[in-house]
DNA sequence: GAACTCACCACAATCGATTGCACACGTACG
DNA sequence: CGTACGTGTGCAATCGATTGTGGTGAGTTC
């Protein structure tokens, strides 16, 4: 119990014969110039000699910067979400900053106060992945200048920075993927509407039916009130009772198409035989399924890393146009997809 | 830009009309008797008023606590893991307390920057789900008196409490519904030894392998280099190349099995028909693979819930000594095991 | 009515690092 | 030889909260 009292600015200025300000200005490279050649080389090598390590917490509170970001997700379960953030973390750490990760679990009051929080806790900026596609609180924050970036999702007319993947180009490849395939009746398994990749998506489907000069019929739209398995099971239920005679499912996500297939199994329904799906996503594990899911391969690792870059950017220039990011994707045809049976 | 200026402590005492001082006792619960109970209503009155929030940066500072704990986990892409978090912020958080999530990538020399770096930030205490048996920080970390509890591990020798699904059991039921089904011939494909799951469970499944008066062959086992699908694959390859004729394979865990599934079907080899598997820790969607994986059931969340309320324990009461907690485990029967052929 | 409690509150130090300012010393220049 | 300038350091304030110590007042007691 008897800790070892960490060593202090103080320890290294007093051994190595300085004032704190001095050995301070020493060991910041930035402040280095302002103290003398070979003091500043026994500062450091003192430092060394003691182990010192300063204390991020008296810096910060002197700064009010802590070389933290906070990194806000909605479901850190979903395994679409741990390779963003260890994109995320590529960029941070090389940097010296580290991410603080908080899982909102999809509740805006927890996500307001986990920011709250975070902020109290002077971070230096925000990476936010949760997905509402209105949230006060977040315009609020980019009132007030604190520096963030958004990952797939974007928050109308608001002017902040945003990566995601390119949803349209996803949402258009899987649809042209079923039409060549020779189905005319497609199903939207869509996302909630009030995040904005469940309503980019579904805007994207309806468009590219359209432009396939299909009926848009809204008998094959359904809602999932979340992106969960058991929401998408509810929905898929939703779209067979209305009987429509749809061939193939388009879903907001993988997450969704799983709960598609249990429907379909608990239907005695075949996939692909009767009814293809497609995802989005590609979220890990998901060549494994039965069957193996066609989906929509967006870049994970890359999403998280560009996020992490563009907050940067922003934190060293604040007045910089927000510039929005939109990662290429591309289908991964597995085994969930296939002709229309007839 | 114009950020506003977060209202501090001295804003209250201010406008309440006292010292800072005085407004900081009647703030804090536990040292309000020390102030009048008018002068504590008016102090309460004015901070909700002006919306303070204490600033812990400032606090930790003075305190040198900061109602943090770190949570190191190996590999958060790894789905058995983010249960877990769950279930430890499900306790941290109601009692006011925050975890910082830091993923070590399996890495020991990453795992003891992250941890230095945690405790340079105050945290009250540690949270280690990574598994390596040995880990000499850690002891010293132990002997510094820093409160904290394993997760899925032991240290030998180290009288750190623990808290870890129950290994054994686990593994012993898996065997016997192996043996149950009529297999004679079980292969072992384990997690790497140095880890103290790996360990464990290689063990266990040699008790009772020959508890079942079976012969402990060493070329029915075989070790992965890391716990992920491509050590698993290599491992089972291995073990496919000494032709011992093995009719059924138990993982050191699910992701091991996966690999072990890769070999399979590169090998035209069926599963169940030809090989059964077993994994452990029923990770999410398991149920969903090709065929269903069979596995071991740990309960993640009360993993994770557990750990937290241990980790108070050793906070409020640092002296006591360490229990270790295991936790039920159950196998779940899905497809991958059958009776072997023949 | 003097002395003594006790409740209540203010003062000031402290946690560890950063930073504006001022001072000392040396050199160069008029 | 005195003034101006510049470099290298030290001093002290500061960030925002907590806490040990001391002091003032009212209320008790003899």
């Amino acid at each position: 119990m008897l800790r070892p009292r960490p060593v202090r600015l103080r320890d290294v200025a007093d051994t190595a014969g300085v004032h704190p300000a001095t050995a301070s200005r020493a060991l910041n490279p930035a402040t280095r110039a302002q103290v003398g050649a070979d003091t500043a080389r026994r500062v450091l090598r003192v430092a060394k000699d003691l182990g010192y390590r300063p204390n991020p917490i008296a810096r910060s509170l002197r700064t009010a910067r802590s070389h933290t970001v906070g990194l806000i997700v909605p479901d850190l379960a979903n395994p679409y979400f741990p390779p963003i953030v260890r994109g995320v973390e590529s960029v941070l750490e090389p940097a010296g900053h580290h991410a603080w990760i908080v899982d909102t679990r999809g509740d805006p009051e927890r996500e307001r106060a986990q920011i709250e929080s975070l902020r109290s806790r002077q971070v230096d900026g925000l990476i936010v992945a949760t997905a509402l596609r209105e949230h006060p609180y977040l315009r609020a924050l980019h009132a007030e200048g604190v520096p963030m970036v958004l990952v797939n999702r974007s928050v109308e007319g608001l002017d902040v920075p945003c990566v995601s993947p390119d949803d349209t180009s996803g949402i258009t490849q899987a649809v042209r993927h079923l039409l060549g395939l020779g189905h005319t009746r497609l199903a939207l398994l869509g996302g909630p509407s009030r995040t904005s990749t469940g309503a980019a998506r579904t805007r994207a489907f309806r468009h590219a039916v359209r432009d396939a000069g299909l009926a848009d019929d809204p008998a094959l739209l359904a809602e999932a009130a979340e992106w969960s398995e058991e929401s998408g099971a509810r929905a898929m239920r939703q779209l067979l009772d209305t009987r429509s005679e749809f061939t193939a499912v388009v879903a907001g996500n993988d997450l969704l198409a799983l709960g598609c297939y249990d429907v379909l199994a608990e239907h005695g329904i075949d996939c692909p035989g009767a009814i293809s799906v497609v995802g989005f996503n590609d979220m890990p594990f998901l060549s494994r399924l039965r069957p193996a899911l066609t989906t929509v391969r967006v870049p994970h690792h890359a999403v998280g890393a560009e996020a992490a870059r563009m907050l940067f950017d922003c934190m060293a220039e604040p007045a910089r146009p927000a510039r929005s990011l939109l990662l290429p994707v591309s289908l991964v045809v597995r085994e969930s997809t296939a002709p229309p049976r007839g």
